[in-house]
DNA sequence: TTTTGCGCTCCCCGCCGCGGAGTGCTAAAT
DNA sequence: ATTTAGCACTCCGCGGCGGGGAGCGCAAAA
């Protein structure tokens, strides 16, 4: 991969003229040429000058022109110097600061919350929002309970860090009484209780190979249940993305191509690329863009992701962000990103 | 409004003119002129002939043209005597028989197969899929468990109809031990297990009544308690319509106007208007096809929905459906929604 | 009643020409 | 050594034009 510009391998004059030139270009999406930008930019010189740096500026790769006679346009390398050194980031007014915080109130269960914060992402943004939730790795078993449907059909819930609840429904290979069956959820609350779902599953295995020498029948059966449980949940991680506001992408203007749209949306529907992606960011402390082609995933070119981590008490959880077009108002998605995140985090803290 | 056309008011001849004219148009989407229908239809009839059965078919508002001298093409209404008295509908050959019934095994909870259901009718019609869950009001509760969270923060465990659970986090007034919730959901579970929730609803009042004479604190609390979880679950019966394989619609042709495919995209995120269509839809008793304008919501124009409703021991439970463009293949769909949800409802009914 | 013939309409497509915006290069100016 | 002015050139977008094609309606003939 070619290295990125450094700010200081240009001339403050022509930092200045791309940076104007960005701006204009994320405004209203037209080329820009010379004589706008010696317009806009308030150095005063005359557009042959302009010329010659933006002939300059497109060797570096930072811009490039559709055709010979267009004006320029700023490449993903250009916007990514833009966002690293140029770009003077909005501050959001109290009203809109009020807005985020109402919308991310602690006042119901985890997944409406994250819902919440995508939907109001996307709102908020007019582009796609995203949610990653928690990486169920991460998870600690609270509480497991058995409710007996029938003789030999067990709903099993599970209670997971303090406001999850999962269900999940087992058929068993003998009848189990529901005295049997509180005797069982007793037992595996008091081995299980405060473990990491990981670390449960992992060691179930272990227990089953004791109990096998023990003559308890019951807690060997508690044993057994308890995996058939754990190895259904294992199989099922799936809805941990939760995007919003994708209709918002319709209507922007340069995204006009239907096709290109609709791979977007179906690699939304599979999640698989974009959980890859969030996941690389997981670990940025903060804000992370990703910009066109750089992303690395081809339904992605020609737009950005600005990511954000969210954390609670120091540890990371899991990632939000926002998808739009490479042409977005950084200067406005990143400080909403960021500052989402942050309160994210305060909304899952205030209450364990 | 309008009558419909009876297929009686027509001759045996207009009505063949006019299935072939369809089910050309169906095919590829352009306007069918008299050439072409001279050719396609086996009756040896000249254009001209057939120029003026066209021009009939016009003024009985079958047909219209795009302009003057363009071909026909079917109306809303020529579509609904097309489909209620033309269509010879597809016979399904049996391996996609089998993959219907393969897909719609019993084999999880019911959201999981609602959500398979939807997605297979998208897959294999290649429109969009929809399905309606069960009404709550139709749902009776067979168990309720509360599990201490923290000592005023209680998961309020609903097991509804054999199969689906429902959770939610309430906040008591004062502190609940262990084995005063225990106390509690046995009382519950007594007084309301096997009843419909709509009756719990409505009977809570009456007992918080009787309770405040009675000197039994702890059953007066559990009563309360009960309040505030099915309040909470009568604020939130929102996710009870599935859509899949929306970008399906993406490439038919005659939906490339993007704005009118965001409106329907938006009113497939809010919902409100699908719902409403499909309720009407529940006493069909089979399939019930909503042509274009016919449906009553603009963003339909020019989509049609096919539905059928799902049952189980003869109890109406819910509708499911495809969404596409007016121009679809009928033949195949009709069936295909049929067979659905025929088989929807063995899968719900096998394992209660 | 059906067909033939004819004039007419309208779309689609390629073509042309033009104005506008913008470029690169060279030569002059600072 | 930069910066500017001048100039020729390129390319897009747009409107107008014209011909071919598909199709229609109508009137008169079969």
């Amino acid at each position: 991969m070619v290295s990125n510009i450094d700010s200081s391998q240009l001339s403050e004059r022509s930092l200045h003229l791309f940076k104007s030139l960005v701006e204009h270009f994320i405004e209203d999406g037209t080329p820009v040429g010379s004589r706008t930008l010696a317009r806009d930019s308030k150095l005063n010189l005359s557009p042959a000058t302009i010329r010659n740096v933006m002939a300059d500026l497109e060797e570096l790769g930072l811009l490039n022109s559709p055709h010979i006679s267009a004006g320029r346009v700023p490449t993903a390398r250009g916007y990514r110097l833009f966002v690293d050194s140029l770009l003077s980031v909005d501050h959001l007014d109290s009203t809109e600061v009020d807005q985020i915080a109402r919308e991310l109130a602690p006042k119901d269960d985890v997944p409406a919350l994250m819902q919440r914060a995508s939907s109001m992402l996307s709102d908020i943004t007019r582009l796609a929002g995203v949610v990653m939730l928690p990486r169920p790795e991460q998870s600690r078993l609270r509480q497991i309970e058995f409710v007996a449907l029938s003789a030999r059909r067990i709903l099993v819930i599970l209670v997971v860090n303090e406001r999850e609840v999962q269900n999940r429904i087992i058929n068993t290979a003998r009848d189990f009484s529901p005295a049997e069956l509180q005797q069982v959820s007793n037992y595996l609350n008091e081995i299980f209780a405060g473990k990491e779902l990981n670390y449960v599953r992992a060691t179930i295995l272990d227990e089953l190979e004791k109990m096998k020498e023990q003559v308890n029948q019951s807690m060997q059966a508690a044993i057994e249940m308890a995996q058939t449980a754990f190895d259904a949940e294992a199989t099922e991680p799936d809805d941990d993305l939760l995007f919003s506001g994708q209709t918002n992408l319709m209507d922007v203007a340069e995204l006009a191509d239907i096709d290109q749209l609709k791979k977007l949306f179906e690699s939304f529907n599979q999640k698989r690329d974009i959980l890859h992606l969030l996941e690389q960011a997981i670990n940025a402390d903060g804000i992370q863009i990703f910009i066109g082609e750089e992303s690395g995933y081809d339904v992605l070119d020609n737009y950005s992701v600005v990511t954000a981590p969210y954390e609670v008490g120091g540890q990371m959880l899991g990632v939000l962000g926002v998808i739009g077009p490479t042409r977005m108002h950084y200067e406005r998605v990143i400080p909403i990103v960021d500052i989402t995140a942050r309160m994210l985090g305060c909304a899952l803290n205030t209450r364990n």
